[in-house]
DNA sequence: AACATCATGGCAACTGCTTGCCGCTCGGAT
DNA sequence: ATCCGAGCGGCAAGCAGTTGCCATGATGTT
């Protein structure tokens, strides 16, 4: 009934346990003819190492666990499907919290999962950046979308991304644009608006920012209104949920879109394309971001706190996908 | 700088470590007093269980799969975050798991993790029938989305959706129409076409099932042009984003939606009232199934193998969401 | 007053695997 | 012939808890 033990595997081959330990966890330890001999008896046995022990001593787990500010936005779940992906190619196992936006809950889950995992990908993370360098020195911790100095992480390009976003709104004759942004704690909205606002003055033309707004599709109504008042013809919402419940409500005041003013979003979500009109957003491949987040906690885990080794940033390109949203500035319509 | 354990705690506070070990997982065996006093010097310490270690010996981890057939499907999002939420609210940690719509890889990852785990989630799973008794053997199971006799479980009711569904085309004036089916190894699929053919022949429609596709929004062209073939009014989808790749293709080919065929899908995902025309499905609240079936789990595992009683299966009531899809059959328009 | 019962704390064996250290063997260098 | 070091297997002490069993004292019973 109970399964077999390396001591069960020991026995029936003749060895002590410790070549049966080693013949699973440092097979080259072990001479070739007795670690296939190992090998062969374990299967007979039906014999698989037990992950708990193993983690007891050894203090690794094979498992990371990923902790998304907001599990409810689709545009994660590339991302985590590109972190499952990658840890199961290596025999890793990915755990999944979700943050609700709750730098407490965020904390609490990380400390919970303290000594059960490997290390963690923060996606998003709403902690402040004292309480990341502080985990970063006791835990193996990897950053998705958001950059901390000292910290290895993954981001998609945003001061490039956004300065395309900015000049192609410019070369629509856009001349100033409202950028509807997302919660104070998010290293995005920030990251967003500062490229923004540069590529905007760069462009000749005036951004505003409003907000902070929930990046959801409800808190679209809110956005969008107040993006009316600014006058502006060119609005870049937070994300792609918050662009469609601008779409929404622009639709509701007769707005028309993209003839009185232009919409943009970020992630290119599913929706993105469906949405009426579709929408220009820039976005980039997240399950590449997933898997490049991985790699790189995989690596930090291995060698870890390499002291020389400055800390890996990865950038991976964003593309600006244009659609229906944007077009030619109000007044710009017609021959020229 | 390593953590502090049960031995720590045991000389700090003056008492046995065994006595710490109940005061932590089994506090009504120790008196309050004593309980308190372990309780203040652990905090004072900051000690915290290694979950390992005690999972080495109790056999509870508190740790829970979901494996999903496919983590592309958005509407497993939902289900993935309320088994989340309703596992972290009972201090269990979820583990995510991508089948990949491969019966293989589904199979090996539950023997992966089956000693790491109290039990799984699996959700529209595609191993067969068999496989899924033998592992209830060995296992706490619960399934989503599909029923196995005596193994636990929690549906959407499909039976009664569908009547709806279809008494809804039906009072459209449609009198005959296709159901576009999913993978041959889904159980949904079996029990949707069930539920349909019979609601057909109740209402008076001849009903065909067409494919099996593969449920993705790129599969759509070739699930609309047969359904085309079929002379059929009333198109039924396998789920959503099937319907949304058939919408598409009939915008393609020029056939008006709902003037020339009506569309439907299933589970209600977030891009089905956004797309055009806005998408008439078959939902449900999705996050209560997985909140359900984590329910079920952690029931499963308190007791388990309770012999005389009977697996539970939950039918959670789906619901019809009307919108653009769907119209008056070809021939009705107008005043009768 | 004698005895059964119960709540409580401690002892120690046990969970299954890892790993530092030791010692043997054997090939090659001296 | 001697020495050295590499390669390999074994020993045994952990890792950090859990839990069956026992001893003790307090409480209850008759």
């Amino acid at each position: 009934m109970t399964s077999p033990t390396i001591y069960d595997v020991a026995r029936a081959a003749g060895v002590a346990t410790s070549t049966v330990s080693r013949a699973f966890s440092n097979p080259q330890r072990v001479s070739a003819p007795t670690r296939e001999l190992v090998v062969q008896v374990a299967a007979e046995l039906g014999y698989s190492p037990n992950p708990h022990a193993r983690a007891l001593t050894s203090r690794r787990t094979q498992t990371i666990a990923m902790v998304v500010s907001d599990i409810t936005n689709p545009h994660f779940f590339e991302i985590i499907r590109g972190a499952e992906l990658r840890a199961k190619a290596s025999a890793h196992t990915l755990v999944l919290v979700n943050a609700e936006e709750s730098p407490r809950i965020e904390r609490e889950q990380i400390n919970r999962l303290s000594r059960s995992v490997d290390g963690f990908l923060l996606a998003a993370s709403r902690l402040p950046e004292d309480d990341l360098v502080e985990l970063a020195g006791s835990h193996a911790l990897v950053m998705v979308n958001r950059q901390v100095p000292g910290i290895p992480g993954v981001v998609l390009d945003q001061r490039e991304g956004c300065r395309q976003l900015v000049t192609h709104l410019a070369s629509l004759g856009h001349t100033s644009l409202a950028y509807l942004t997302g919660p104070r704690e998010s290293w995005m909205a920030a990251s967003r608006w500062a490229a923004i606002r540069d590529a905007a003055a760069e462009a000749g033309m005036t951004a505003v920012r409003m907000g902070p707004f929930t990046p959801r599709v409800t808190h679209g109504a809110a956005a969008a209104d107040a993006a009316l008042t600014t006058g502006a013809t060119a609005l870049i919402a937070h994300n792609d949920l918050l662009a469609i419940g601008v779409l929404q409500r622009l639709a509701a005041r007769s707005v028309r879109v993209p003839d009185d003013v232009s919409v943009t979003g970020f992630d290119d979500i599913f929706a993105a394309e469906l949405c009426t009109p579709s929408l220009t957003t820039l976005g980039g491949t997240h399950v590449n971001l997933g898997r490049a987040a991985v790699e790189l906690l995989l690596e930090a885990a291995d060698a870890p706190r390499r002291p020389g080794a400055a800390a890996q940033h990865l950038v991976l390109p964003s593309q600006l996908v244009l659609r229906d949203s944007t077009g030619l500035a109000r007044g710009r319509r017609g021959p020229a």
